[in-house]
DNA sequence: GTGAAAGCGCTAACAT
DNA sequence: ATGTTAGCGCTTTCAC
């Protein structure tokens, strides 16, 4: 900037302004500064500019991640989420930095808020880490976590309705004469206790018994998806339908079953979860429990930048629907 | 730190030296100002710091956009590169900032880098903008490019062994008695030609003659898969195999076959090109060409760190394999 | 319409 | 072992 002055023969501060577009500066002025500039392919310094204003346009996108299994993202539905806060943030106008934070220490994440390096928090990834969370609040750091509505929550969520979604997909099942569903997910997971709840609540409307042996704990993961399966069918207790916690674990399990010669739909009904784009070309064709990636990450950020606008946004619930094709007909 | 530096009754300096651990300031200062410093949640401002010591520890990764049909990030292979990258760039101690930009302004690009924002650029997608590429090299902005190694490139790019990849998948195919093959892509996309080449290039070791009419333009979506699969089946041309550009495509095409009561492999071979992760839990598995997506974020980081050392790291081929499964045998 | 000067939050000589 | 001072690149009062 020094260096455009003193070729333009006019002092640093005309320079600013004559790049803020100023309406103060000589039309004439503001021309010759703006040449210079392009010339030197000069570009304001951010940094320096965040630093005199005070202010800053990043978001933070933050995914946790367990130390001990340090495993790297993978899911689809993650990588989408992804995907779609770049668009939505980017639409908005702010700058998206990605961070990946152990997950027992999420109160690191506060430290890129507190150190001026975003100005807001979106965190995928609720995991356990309510109180976490919770403390994170309480430190006033502007954070908008995807995933479930917990009693006590000081922090702001946007998820689906994963009470719903469990209904639904429940609802389908039995409403195809299904009764020995086989649920497959992490019940500890906040989003997945709601599907089960979703789950229970049709089983009991229906008067069709829980069985604890139809739970099968299954993290978000192909391995994890795989030998879940393996125990379950191990075990010898039959089951004609599986509601799956994600698209990625419901396709794995459809794998396994066809490789034991059970056929999907007619021996075992699959539902999943989320509606990956890929789910529609899988074959069969997959009935899943659509939550919209693009409405989601519209919403998230819509909601972190409600909150440093100082307004409280409540926990938002995002419908979800049921898309019926081929894997429970 | 002001505040800090008050309450612990000492001056500014002592604080910055204490929090950055300096061996001169007394171990019991230390503690006291650590102390202070977490019961206030201080954070050090890393906008102000790196001003001071012109350091940034910032990666950009820059994601072009087709302004025409602003289409969002949604191919996996992509989605998995980022999260590739995510890994790569959190585990050499870098912040990682995801930036799209308008295809046809890619040096806005530069400005990332010459305004500050990062110390260096990973752009995914190379697609025909090859001399603007060029100009941000010669402007000295550290890039390096996923993509495809062109004649006249002053960049430097990463990419997988595309030559090689459509040599691999074009030999499986004819060594399975397939003549007739189309090949799915755009190959006005450097890393397609490269693979058309290795296709034509196959073909004619074997003598099959080379059929325009086999090259069957496709964009890497889904929408644009459907509709060149739909022109090719009306064109009624004879083809027995399919060499689909992405995993992706190849699950578009054998979906649309499928409806058209055209049986693979048995009527039509299809081979893809990625390994994505739902390759091997599709129906039936895919044959695919591998590139490996944690190789390729961890080369990435690896050749900008060396180029922003000042060292000139020439283009990188990555291996590619063949995974061969169902839908080719 | 333009310049001089102060300061955003931090660090590193240079004192002491 | 600690304080004083200057300055990173920028913007903005306040003068003129």
């Amino acid at each position: 900037m020094v260096d455009i002055a003193r070729l333009a023969g006019v002092s640093t501060s005309t320079v600013s302004r004559a790049l803020s577009g100023s309406s103060l500066v000589n039309d004439e002025t503001k021309k010759r500064v703006a040449e210079l500039a392009r010339s030197l392919n000069y570009t304001i310094n951010i940094g320096a500019q965040n630093l005199r204003l005070s202010q800053n346009r990043t978001i933070a996108v933050v995914i946790p991640y367990d130390a001990a299994n340090r495993q790297h993202v993978s899911d689809p539905f993650f990588l989408s989420m992804l995907g779609s806060l770049a668009d939505a943030i980017t639409d908005c106008g702010y700058d998206m930095l990605i961070s990946r934070v152990d997950a027992d220490r999420l109160d690191e994440a506060a430290q890129i808020y507190e150190g001026g390096r975003a100005i807001g928090i979106i965190l995928i990834g609720q995991w356990q880490h309510h109180d976490q969370l919770n403390d994170l609040a309480v430190r006033r750091v502007p954070i908008v976590v995807w995933g479930a509505q917990l009693p006590q929550q000081y922090y702001c969520t946007v998820g689906s309705n994963n009470v719903e979604g469990g209904k639904l997909a429940t609802e389908h099942l039995v409403s195809h004469g299904r009764s020995r569903i086989v649920f497959f997910g992490d019940r500890q997971l906040p989003e997945v206790s709601h599907r089960y709840a979703g789950y229970m609540q049709i089983l009991e409307n229906h008067h069709i018994p829980l069985r604890e042996e139809l739970y099968v704990s299954s993290a978000f993961t192909v391995e994890s998806g795989k030998q879940a399966l393996h125990q379950l069918l191990k075990s010898k207790i039959p089951f004609d339908a599986v509601f799956a916690c994600s698209d990625l674990l419901a396709m794995t399990v459809i794998s396994g079953l066809r490789t034991e010669g059970i056929h999907v739909p007619h021996d075992v009904a699959v539902v999943g979860y989320d509606d990956i784009e890929l789910s529609q070309h899988f074959h069969p064709p997959l009935t899943t429990v659509k939550q919209s990636i693009d409405v989601a990450g519209r919403t998230l950020v819509e909601a972190l930048v409600e909150l440093m606008a100082g307004k409280a946004p409540s926990p938002l619930l995002l419908p979800t629907s049921l898309i019926v094709r081929s894997t429970s007909a």
